[in-house]
DNA sequence: TGAGTATTGTCCAATATTGAACAGCGCCAT
DNA sequence: ATGGCGCTGTTCAATATTGGACAATACTCA
């Protein structure tokens, strides 16, 4: 998942290119850090592409509990939900540093990916979404929460992590606030877990305090554990 | 959501009218209650369009612990996630009573949506999908299971429910075990949360033994306990 | 129709989870 | 450098959840 090139990868190529064709003349975004691009509620109908950062999608319930959803990093495209056309963002999107980005009207995105022959493309590529859900949904209905825990951090390093020596390298911060907003538990469980996955050698912080997942011993743990 | 035809429905009614054509002259594959159509891991790769019955998709933890997906009814496909090109069916398919079935191999599902200029409204369609589902792992995550129950019979109402003078009808039998693995809690539970439901006349049983979800009161009682 | 099976309504003790609290640490900005 | 702030690690009592059991219905199909 992590080496090789698959197919979503070669879309998400093709796609970029794409769209940076679209917007080769307009400039890049920033955003600083904690800084919000979209929040609940807003009307603005645009997709937007990562050139360098990291962007989180938040949703929050009724009653104040956090939701994070994913978070997304360079060559990544969020807020597609907008093509929808059900109006209106669901969820808040804010960058975990200093963010680049380049931001496309949803139209365009659409008639962009058309002209290039990729309608077909985005199509895989949103089953690919729905499938990856799904499994998050299976996930949090029938695992407990250190399952899900350790699931979560295997899907996130699978995601943004870089290759490294001893195993897979995540150098976006994430505090066990955010872990357990991901989850769905409460911090001090996230805590503990963290601490046991440590003791495991399943995780560790190398010295630039950047956390090391641990693929394979992880995914054994995870089996052993059920 | 239940009386007007929003877009997604109208998307329904083209996406149908241009199924129907591709396979009207093969005869519908008819399915016994229980029936599955296809289990974890099946390589076939077809969508599917149901012409009447109700299915239901359902994936298996590790453990052997159940988590239902959804329900389809008559005029719904399912089994597009073969469109994401992964191989293999994720979940099974059940028929949840007798059920007629066109099935369209998913090259040619994708060619028909082509020919007939529906790629776009396919991504719309898929848009609000991945949009629902977010919105079921926000619940699952941040709300506790009498309100994630309360949802979850509203949101099976919308889109399975008939009109009742009552307010709205679900013919299909759900028992308290799929709600358990929809929701993700016990049966037991769901027992009780439904008796209460029931108390406080937010449900109802008709004649028939058609569940009746009123679809106000049971959103007012939400709101009151967060 | 009637025996057999699935579903529902309940109970309860064992267990897991929450949420509030607090100390220690490290980072940041002044 | 240092005060403040946010993050982490840990504890604990209160609370919620599980899962097993059982009786009472309600279905199903021979």
């Amino acid at each position: 998942m992590i080496q090789q090139t698959p197919y979503s990868d070669q879309f998400k190529q093709q796609m970029q290119g794409s769209l940076l064709n679209e917007t080769k003349n307009s400039s890049p975004i920033k955003v600083g850090k904690h800084d919000h691009i979209y929040t609940v509620g807003d009307e603005r109908e645009t997709v937007y592409f990562i050139e360098k950062g990291q962007i989180k999608l938040v949703m929050v319930s009724s009653e104040g509990k956090e939701c994070m959803l994913a978070i997304h990093g360079a060559g990544d495209v969020f807020g597609e939900l907008c093509l929808s056309g059900l109006g209106g963002r669901l969820e808040t999107a804010t960058a975990m540093e200093e963010t680049f980005l380049k931001e496309i009207p949803c139209s365009k995105f659409l008639g962009r990916l058309a002209t290039d022959s990729l309608l077909e493309g985005f199509i895989k590529y949103l089953a690919v979404r729905i499938a990856d859900q799904q499994q998050v949904i299976a996930n949090l209905v029938t695992v407990d929460s250190e399952q899900r825990l350790g699931k979560t951090l295997l899907q996130i390093a699978r995601k943004l992590g870089k290759k490294d020596p001893r195993s897979i390298r995540i150098e976006v911060k994430i505090s066990h606030e955010e872990l357990a907003a991901m989850v769905g538990t409460t911090r001090p469980r996230i805590s503990v877990f963290m601490q046991r996955f440590r003791n495991l050698d399943l995780i560790e912080y190398n010295t630039e305090h950047h956390l090391i997942v641990k693929e394979n011993k992880l995914t054994a743990y995870l089996a052993s554990i059920l």
